[in-house]
DNA sequence: GTTGATATACGGCAGGTGCCGTATTTCGTC
DNA sequence: GACGAAATACGGCACCTGCCGTATATCAAC
């Protein structure tokens, strides 16, 4: 029998709010203690309360962006923090992770994710909305984050095989590929191969669901 | 006995439609029959099932504002229109109305607004928000513009050939499409050359792509 | 300094795609 | 009942894809 998990939810749009404590009402386990619109409110309500967890908005008013974090954190260290945001910017991420935040959830995303989110976290594990994921597995921002073991890069691509995924993606062929990156079309053909063997696709229209999925830049 | 009310809620945030349908799901007499994350989906969906309201909220791609309120209308100009927006602007408000919506919520606004705005709606009067409430000295007097010529065309597919691009999308080929619906495979591929034409698509990624830009079920 | 991962490059083969035709049937509308 | 839109169906052809090999150069890591 698991421990209940309490859980305050901030965000400055009530609708949001709403729809976050009857998403978590479906699940067990889970407590919605309090809610705030503000960072203000957060605070006292995190001081007071001392829940497992907070759900929060990162554009809400009082909400300094990722220095709340930080400034969370000192007040409840060991509570978890689930960033819950429309911004799908990869600087973003990274900040938001490196200030302490142990969950990063897209409104655009999946409300499937939430669940899977809680779970990831409660293990001690970093969660990232799949359409951000790319984020931190971006070899260009290989600043080593630190993340407490956190193994979020289901499938590693090479540098070369994300740059034809997006080109694939957005319907080039092969020799226009080739073309674009100045390099064999029979080579462009393998690094396909390769990306799709290792992501499981098994055709164009897979790639290009699959580029958009992860939210990577289409033409 | 009240008829039943078909809704489609239209907001680029899952999370946000997450909770209005589970919002509306606690209401009698009401169903959401779809939803939709940009204007070229929502204009397609509301073509096809001619829903008695949306849900829509303002700061979705592909919703050029309030213009497209009117666009909207001309599409189906006795279905009502709720706008739900973190916009609380007077100027704004007075302009949806005025485009013809029937209802103002605001996202920071009581979730119980929902269904007094519903209400309201369904009495054709117009409904906003308390805190918009001083922005319109009396609402009731709103006379609902009148039509103007079209002025919108999204590339109208027939159905058949809708089917087939939901299909071209997840990857299947002629052959498995038309197994999946029994015609022959040049049929099949035919009707997805046409369709490539109509849209001037041009390969599979791009069909892929603009079936999920436009919220097609996928997979 | 050997190992492993990456990037490069070539080729065969079956099957699929994209574009070009044409043609018949069905069905709702005027 | 005439008409147009939609759905059905067939075929050729150049090109591309997806899967299977193989092979070499580079470079970082151990």
């Amino acid at each position: 029998m698991r421990k209940l998990l309490t859980i305050v939810v901030a965000d400055d749009h009530a609708i949001v709010r709403e729809g976050l404590k009857l998403l978590l009402s479906t699940m067990d386990h889970v407590s919605v203690v309090a809610e705030a619109a503000d960072g203000e409110t957060l605070t006292t309500i995190v001081r007071a309360s001392s829940p497992d967890l907070v759900i929060l908005d990162l554009g809400m008013p009082g909400v300094a962006g990722v220095q709340f974090i930080s400034e969370l954190r000192t007040v409840a260290p060991r509570m978890k923090i689930l960033v819950l945001t429309a911004n799908i910017e990869p600087r973003t991420v990274r900040a938001v992770i490196a200030a302490g935040a142990s969950g990063y959830l897209t409104k655009t995303g999946d409300p499937a994710e939430l669940n899977a989110a809680l779970d990831a976290m409660l293990r001690n594990e970093i969660y990232l909305s799949q359409s951000v994921r790319f984020a931190i597995d971006d070899p260009r921002s290989h600043e080593p984050p630190p993340l407490t073991g956190a193994a979020l890069s289901p499938i590693p691509l090479t540098r070369r095989e994300m740059q034809i995924l997006s080109l694939a993606a957005q319907g080039l062929t092969a020799r226009e590929t080739a073309d674009r990156l100045g390099i064999s079309p029979l080579t462009a053909r393998k690094h396909r191969e390769n990306l799709m063997r290792k992501l499981s696709l098994h055709n164009t229209a897979e790639i290009a669901a699959y580029a958009l999925r992860i939210g990577l830049p289409i033409g």
